[in-house]
DNA sequence: CTGTCAACTGTACCGACGGTGCGGACCCTG
DNA sequence: CAGGGTCCGCACCGTCGGTACAGTTGACAG
């Protein structure tokens, strides 16, 4: 099997370098059977269409994502216990590694996808969909943990705030590339950061410190 | 100029209508010639290339946008003074009218050519840029006015946060539309007025009906 | 050693689509 | 009446996604 899942990893890479810089529409398969030195049969074995090669595109960057995710909340929670400052801490690491990218976020697949719409068939929006409730059934439990501990300055529903850090970070992507500044993302997650701060931390009275952190 | 501009209106009108529905490439020239009754030649006279549409129609979207928050923040300044309180009902009627979006926010059309790259020449790379400018112009006008009279909370950059208005608006339209929920944009348009207020009322100690503007 | 099967290749072909070129027609304005 | 802006009709092109199908290669089982 080695052979033919090299193959699809080489069709996979060469359409994911490909969207990232160009745009989906912009890749075409001959493009990508060129680079890969793959016949047009051998790519239609392995993708019934285009739309199966873009579903596959999106569930492994869905797939990396979610290891991200795992690898910086782990790290945090290795260095801090209580569960407020683990997120605040995942979440200085997530706009370091955002800051860290040289050209900026190359652009989330979900949202592509959610904007090219009628395009792909139902089964994408059901990949995205699953990828979106994954986000809010990571961070919802966060919110979960930290508010047992935290009571929240403002009545918040937790799938709302769930739903916010996607959304900040979806959203700073999109305010990225229409600004043309990679700077805006990190930005935007400190900003966030800011907001969980205040939701949930004692009064800066009480703890004139805490922004340490 | 009537005949010309009739024409030019009625076909920016279909592609309107189909790119909201189905996305940009899925809308072919050749089905905006069948439903405006305008021939190919027609087209290209109004538009060098397809290109060209999808700038004219970005240009028209913004244009409208901009008239939309132009309306609600007016009509917020008529019924309240002062600055925070015309921003915090401002953001209040925005939720509502994206709430009363029967089938939700079609897509911003910013975010689906940042989304579209290359596949759209640096025109259309510019004009969205102007555009996320006039956003943030817009929202640090508004935030310069508010800081004015209350001290923040917490240290944030006006053009920050400008820029998370806009951000939370283009990420609750992905999510939205990720997760087939037209409801969480206005949810997150309520709790970004949350973080306002948390950020720039004096605690909760000091005004405590302050939540109920 | 042989048959089988997955993993391809090569070639020819198709319709849809974006786009070009050009001659001509209609109609308003000066 | 002349000119120009607006638009039509038609022929044509290259690219792209996708199909059809016969043939080839290599690993592996019996």
């Amino acid at each position: 099997m080695a052979r033919g899942e090299d193959t699809r990893t080489r069709i996979l890479d060469a359409a994911q370098e490909g969207v990232v810089a160009k745009g989906f529409g912009a890749t075409s398969i001959d493009e990508l059977l060129a680079v890969t030195g793959v016949s047009k049969s051998g790519f239609f074995y392995h993708f019934r269409d285009k739309t199966e090669l873009a579903r596959a595109l999106i569930e492994r960057y869905i797939e990396e994502d979610e290891r991200v995710y795992d690898s910086i909340f782990a790290r945090a929670r290795e260095l801090v216990d209580d569960p407020l400052q683990v997120f605040l801490l995942g979440l200085r690491f997530l706009a370091d590694a955002m800051a860290d990218l040289p050209r900026g976020h190359p652009g989330c697949l979900v949202a592509l996808s959610c904007y090219h719409e009628r395009q792909f068939d139902g089964s994408v929006r059901e990949v995205n969909r699953e990828a979106a409730l994954m986000w809010r059934r990571r961070f919802r439990a966060m919110f979960d943990d930290i508010a047992a501990s935290y009571p929240p300055r403002t009545a918040i529903d937790g799938n709302d705030f769930a739903d916010m850090v996607s959304t900040v970070l979806e959203g700073a992507i999109v305010m990225s590339k229409a600004l043309e500044d990679p700077a805006i993302l990190p930005r935007q997650i400190l900003l966030l950061r800011e907001f969980v701060k205040l939701t949930f931390q004692p009064s800066a009275a009480w703890s004139p410190l805490s922004d340490r952190s």
